[in-house]
Order: C-alpha cells, then structure tokens, then sequence
DNA sequence: TGAAGGGAAGTTAGCTATAC
DNA sequence: GTATAGCTAACTTCCCTTCA
C-alpha cells in the first residue's frame, strides 16, 4: 500500500513536469542559478570539479590489492571511483540518473566531476559526456554499484540508442560485508564511514529525500535545496575512496590491522592464498574467538594436518561446548581413534543443549550409531 | 521496487572404511 | 566381494542486504 503510494506520487510528479512545456524553458534560466565552481558546458548540463589530497598517498604499494584478482596489477591511478543521485530506486524505464560524479587520483589529488542534468531533454548530452570517462583501461570503483548503478546506466544509455562501454568493476559493498558484517549493525556505506573511516557527517542529507528535492527543482527551478544533495553526492565518492584505500593499506601492513577485524582480514588472505592470513587467524585465536579457531582448523583439516585442528577443536570444546567443534570432536574420536565413549558422551552432551529439531534428528542418529558400536565392541 | 553477490542450508557424487 | 554408512567437496537453491 505505501509503496503503491510512493508510486502514484512519483508518476504524478514525472508527469507534471513531463506536461509542463514552461518547466523545460524556464530550466534554460535555471541553468545559470548553479553558483560557482558549476560550470555550464551543455544546453541542460553543467559541471563542477572538486579537488581534495589522494587518501592513497601514504600507501606504498599503489597497486590495487589482489583482495580484487581480476584487477591484478593495475594501478590506483586507473579507478574510477563512481556514485548516481536517481529520480528513486526502482529499476526499469521510469528512474533516471540526474547527478553523476566520477573521481580518479591524479598525482598526489583525488579529483572529482559531478555532472547535472538540469531537465530531462539534456540526458543524451549528460550520458554522452558520462561516456568520454568510460574508457576501456579504466576500473569502476562503486558501492552497491553492479545492482544499482550500473544497471541503471546501462538502461538509460539503451534507451538513448547508446552502448555503455563494458569495464571491470570493483563493488565494495560486497568486500565491506565479507570484513565487516560480524561486526557492524549494517554494512551501508554511511555506517563504514562512521565506525571504519572515521568520516562522520553532519547535516547530511538523507539518500531517500534525494528525489523529492530534483523534483522540487524541476518545478520551482530553485536549486538552493540542491546544495545539500551535491554535498552527499561529493562525500559519497570521497568515502569510495578511502574506503579502498583503507582496504589497500590493512591488506599490504597485515600486522597494523585493528584487533577485532583480524579475523575477517585473515581469513580472506588465507582463501586468497596469502599466509600472512594464518598468522592474523592464529592472534585471534589466542584471544579467544572461535571464529578464528573454526576457520584455522578448517584450514588445516583440508591440508592433512589432524593433529594441529584436533589441538584448536579441543581447546574450543573447553572453552565452549558447541556444535561446530563438538560434531568435529565426535567425528574424530569414532573414525580415527576410536573412542567411542569419548565421542558418545560429546554427542549426548551437544543433545542437551540443542533444539533445533533437523540438527536433534542427525545428533540422534549418531548416537544410535556409537552405541551400537559401543556395545559391540 | 530490481538486481548482484555473499553466505547458509540443502543436495549430490565420489571416495573410503567397515560389516557381513 | 558386496552392501552399507559416513565424510567431503562441489554444486544448487534460497534468503538477505544495499542502492535514491
């Protein structure tokens, strides 16, 4: 119902603007309310170029972290870190892109384009413009960008009789999630800045109330509101990237990496073949998580080394009797030692506290079995 | 509202150990 | 030697989160 709601009003603006020949001449006035540094450079378009200190400066290697394989070797210099402000969320014809910003570190400088659509009619010129940054050597560097962003961009240049170059992209939604979801309430991107980066905004402008403040432009042409809408769109990119650069210093200085995150970084670096992923995986282990011990002792299970998971399963087992290490423990006394009561009074153990009726079925199951053996034998 | 991708859970195939 | 059971890895399916 509410979003029937949300609907109805977004078609009722779209439309009013759509039918109000006066709206798109009065935009050519509009244009000019944009203060500096906007520069009008299109009929319905203009652009403003922001320039800050590369949060890349201090990080020795530049190369792009093999966190990232596909981009092996690769310098810093070619992301393209990249962000869209829409008409709204739903995918399809209806939603368009009316500020799109593109930052790249050059020399020592992070320099950011952003560029508006002023109306509707100036898109092919926006898309085009969009288009002469999107060269083939370049990496996309975006946040949720492979389900929103990009989608949305290849729609609105088909629509346009337009082809969107195909370019590799790094989404660091996904990277933030694998390092950080344990962690933090939500792996939005405004929660890494606050609690990862340390950026901390103020007066920012909800992602939400984004479209309702373009629609208000298109029909009173005043672009004050819009202020606010540029300051997040700015400070979006900017946090893209620090937040690879953060990446790419925590995964070449593996020892500096914060206590609670050695875990997540650990184990990414051991499936990515990086043994330094043992070493953070072991102090963390010592330090009493068990997510540590469970990943380790995967590890060296895999690799043929029992005696090295046995010693991290028991020592889980006393700290906490759950059923990871529990079930490992049973296993390994009725298959390879041959403790059968050692295994059944685990098993009988991990019964008392379990309740969920499809892991009950199969510890009840095993115990039939060990008792079986345990009379026989 | 739609799509991508990670992870959990479920399924299947292949291998090994054991019982008869 | 054959049947059965268990384990593991690989694969599939489903759920959840994020974007304005």
């Amino acid at each position: 119902m509410g979003s029937g709601g949300a609907l109805t009003g977004r078609l009722s603006r779209i439309r009013t603007s759509r039918n109000s020949k006066s709206v798109s001449t009065q935009k050519n006035e509009s244009i000019t309310l944009l203060k500096h540094p906007w520069r009008h450079i299109k009929p319905f378009v203009s652009i403003r170029q922001s320039f800050s200190t590369s949060p890349f400066n201090n990080i020795i290697p530049k190369n792009i972290p093999l966190l990232f394989p596909q981009m092996e070797n690769r310098n810093i210099e070619k992301l393209l870190f990249y962000d869209l402000e829409t008409t709204g969320l739903s995918g399809g014809a209806g939603t368009l892109a009316f500020l799109a910003g593109f930052g790249w570190v050059e020399n020592d400088r992070l320099i950011i384009n952003q560029y508006f659509l002023h109306d509707f009619p100036g898109e092919i010129d926006f898309l085009l413009l969009i288009k002469e940054l999107l060269t083939d050597d370049k990496i996309l560097v975006s946040y949720n960008g492979k389900s929103f962003d990009h989608p949305l961009l290849r729609t609105r240049f088909l629509m346009k009789g337009l082809k969107l170059p195909s370019i590799s992209e790094i989404d660091l939604l996904h990277t933030s999630r694998r390092l950080w979801k344990n962690r933090l309430p939500s792996c939005r991107l405004g929660v890494i800045e606050d609690r990862i980066l340390d950026i901390h905004r103020v007066n920012d402008i909800p992602g939400i109330e984004v479209p309702d403040i373009y629609f208000d432009f298109l029909k009173t042409n005043k672009s004050e509101p819009l202020e606010g809408v540029f300051k997040h769109h700015l400070q979006d990119i900017k946090s893209l990237a620090f937040l690879l650069a953060y990446i790419n210093g925590q995964w070449f200085n593996p020892f500096n990496i914060p206590e609670n995150d050695k875990t997540s970084f650990g184990k990414i670096m051991l499936f990515r073949n990086r043994e330094e992923g043992l070493e953070l995986l072991k102090q963390s282990f010592l330090k009493k998580d068990n997510e540590a011990g469970k990943i380790l002792s995967i590890y060296y299970k895999r690799n043929k080394n029992l005696t090295a998971a046995v010693n991290i399963w028991k020592e889980m087992w006393n700290n906490s009797q759950e059923l990871f290490q529990g079930l490992e423990l049973a296993k390994y006394y009725e298959h390879k030692t041959k403790e059968i009561e050692s295994a059944l009074e685990i098993v009988k153990l991990l019964m008392q506290k379990e309740n969920t009726e499809r892991i009950m079925s199969k510890l009840e199951h095993r115990m039939r079995r060990l008792e079986r053996k345990s009379v026989s034998g």
